[in-house]
DNA sequence: CGTGAAAAAGCGGCGTC
DNA sequence: GACGCCGCTTTTTCACG
């Protein structure tokens, strides 16, 4: 694998530098924040033994730092009839630097690519893709990948359960 | 392309039965709310050209509805001490059903594993899993894998590089 | 669905440790 | 520097038309 100077953090949004590291407090208000971010401030003062004002703090303080990356609505897919979800593994021919960037742009553009991961291994990307029906997903593959001469083959997993839909970061104790 | 959905039926994950149908007034707020649910419901009936109290109604009755399935923060995994995203395909010996659900028992209840699906093609299981550094995976493999000998083989792909982290789903226009 | 009032939550300053 | 207590402002919520 040739790996170039590969950073790990992307887009602007790294940690700054500095920032002050997580106590227990900040630590117990993100496990109920990634949970339900709709909760009060005030309940989860009561939980974490601090005041309201103090959790406020404490919560603009990681959003500013990027500790709390976004604050999002998790929506169903099949409620807004995209129920099928698949795994994509991307091989690509070649590894070169304009081509892989092209490939991440164009997944990046394309609305059914939920995410895309730029990974090491038999692979060079994965895909998660949601789609309304096989049919779209065909259409689909002809555009990103039998219409793109550098994707040397792709394996297709559909999903048939979602057993575990991880949106929780696991925190330390 | 049409407005309105079609059935919308994905195994357990079914909504509530009669639900209304999502209009699109529902879409643009939804696409709001994926993207901040922090924003003000005055901001986002200017948006659609709604009050501010009918926004309200329509979310409350999505999230009954199940169409908003939580609300969540989005943390920042290097934040908290897990920088490293790893993408496992696993393969079971036997898809016998005892066992199958024997496996998304104990994958659902491992936390590092951050989402465990359930898929047809060359591998059972798909799974996305953050970790703080290489030896932790490592003692993982030996927990969920070799540890248990209904797995037959799994493979590995580090994530170097997150294209795209979808959280949004598709909205139709 | 919109209007308008009441309740609640978010937000900021100030004194204290 | 961080906390807690106080107000003020904005948002949410629930009548009713």
């Amino acid at each position: 694998m040739s790996l170039r100077n590969a950073s790990l953090f992307h887009r602007g949004t790294a940690l700054p530098p500095s920032s002050p590291p997580l106590d227990s407090f900040d630590l117990a208000i993100l496990a109920i924040l990634q949970r339900d971010n709709t909760t009060p401030q005030r309940l989860i003062g009561e939980a974490v033994n601090l005041s309201a004002p103090a959790v406020q703090r404490r919560i603009k303080r990681m959003e500013q730092a990027g500790v709390i990356a976004s604050n999002v609505a998790i929506i169903e897919p099949a409620a807004v009839g995209q129920p099928i979800t698949i795994f994509v593994e991307v091989e690509l021919e070649s590894e070169r630097t304009e081509l892989i960037d092209a490939a991440k742009r164009q997944f990046s553009q394309t609305p059914e690519v939920q995410q895309c991961y730029y990974v090491t291994g038999e692979a060079d990307f994965i895909l998660v893709i949601t789609v309304a029906d096989m049919g779209a997903y065909e259409a689909l593959t002809r555009k990103l990948f039998f219409g793109n001469n550098n994707v040397r083959k792709f394996r297709t997993f559909v999903a048939m359960d979602r057993v575990k839909v991880g949106l929780t970061v696991p925190l330390p104790d």
